[in-house]
DNA sequence: AAAGGCACCAACCGCACGTGC
DNA sequence: TGCACGTGCGGTTGGTGCCTT
């Protein structure tokens, strides 16, 4: 028995909002404050969906809202809080007040992964982009991973965000540090080990805090229930920082290299110091080519 | 000036989770 | 224990304005 449609879709509208809603829904919350979404638009006057007026509220209309650009700050915590937490957008807007979710998933998608693809790092997995190059072969390769979220069904094997690494492969031929780490990840993390142990002397110092059930706390500033990994052999999927912080790293008590100045503290062997301004070629066979071609498109090169 | 391409972002969609019954 | 509901999240899409040719 399928779920029940959270409103019904012929009496709602859709699209842009008018600036009357915007009025209608502004007024309702100061009445009588967030929540009740489903009932919330009868209640109001509007003709939209629950989901709607939420979105709309959270995204838009709040006004402890920010806008205007993200500055630089801003992009280097986002990059820092999306290589410990992934597209977990939400978190990642806990910890930059006055930004939305939706804001900083649009803003990573339009600015940060190209600024990451210019510098030569893969923005899922914030390795080198020939991370993915796990395979001899120099051709250019397109490698779909499976969804980060096990609980999620896999909707489309070729989703953008789920870890795409398309890499031409002879992008970092050159680069010793990169292709042997690869070649360590690859052979390591088959075998469940964590690349920690190819490179365990990184000791870790993280502002960013993360506490995890049973286990010793890091910190306290971010909501422990909400960062509670699943650390299981195969969750490979999440971003290997993460992973290997959870699968390992504090369970163990070893460090690992977060990069990005995560305030590492021997972090002289960060492989993504040693990374240059190589070009990458890229070619897609995937669905949602225009988002694709947006996210891998070298930037000013 | 017009047309096409591109970048950006608001909004939608589907799914998962938490909770109450 | 299982179902229904409310809510939140992440991925995707459509619309619009700007830029380039």
């Amino acid at each position: 028995m399928g779920r029940s449609p959270c409103c019904e879709k012929e009496h709602t509208n859709k699209g842009a909002w008018t600036k009357e809603e915007d009025e209608r829904l502004i007024n309702y919350i100061k009445l009588h404050g967030e929540g009740c979404w489903r009932s919330l638009p009868k209640a109001a006057g509007l003709l939209r969906c629950g989901k709607s007026c939420r979105l709309r509220w959270i995204n838009y209309l709040r006004p402890d809202l920010k806008r205007g650009n993200f500055t630089e700050e801003e992009d280097e915590l986002i990059i820092n809080l999306h290589s410990l937490l992934g597209n977990k957008w939400s978190l990642i807007a806990a910890r930059l007040p006055g930004r939305t979710d939706n804001e900083i998933k649009n803003y990573w998608n339009t600015h940060i992964k190209r600024k990451l693809y210019s510098r030569g790092i893969d923005p899922q997995t914030h390795r080198p982009l020939n991370a993915a190059s796990a395979t001899p072969a120099t051709t250019v390769t397109a490698t779909a991973v499976p969804s980060s979220n096990s609980k999620k069904k896999i909707k489309n094997n070729n989703n953008n965000n789920n870890g795409f690494q398309l890499v031409n492969n002879s992008a970092y031929a050159n680069t010793k540090i990169g292709t042997d780490m690869i070649a360590a990840e690859d052979s390591n993390s088959s075998s469940g080990v964590t690349t920690e142990e190819s490179f365990p002397h990184h000791q870790l110092n993280l502002d960013l805090s993360i506490g995890l059930p049973s286990q010793p706390q890091v910190s306290s500033s971010l909501n422990p229930e909400k960062l509670k990994p699943e650390p299981q052999e195969h969750d490979d999927q999440k971003p290997q920082v993460l992973y290997q912080l959870y699968g390992k790293n504090i369970t163990g008590q070893q460090g690992v290299c977060l990069c990005y100045n995560l305030g590492l503290q021997s972090n002289q062997a960060c492989y993504c110091k040693t990374m240059g301004t190589s070009t990458t070629t890229v070619t897609t066979t995937t669905a949602t080519d225009r988002n694709l071609y947006r996210f891998y498109r070298p930037m000013n090169i």
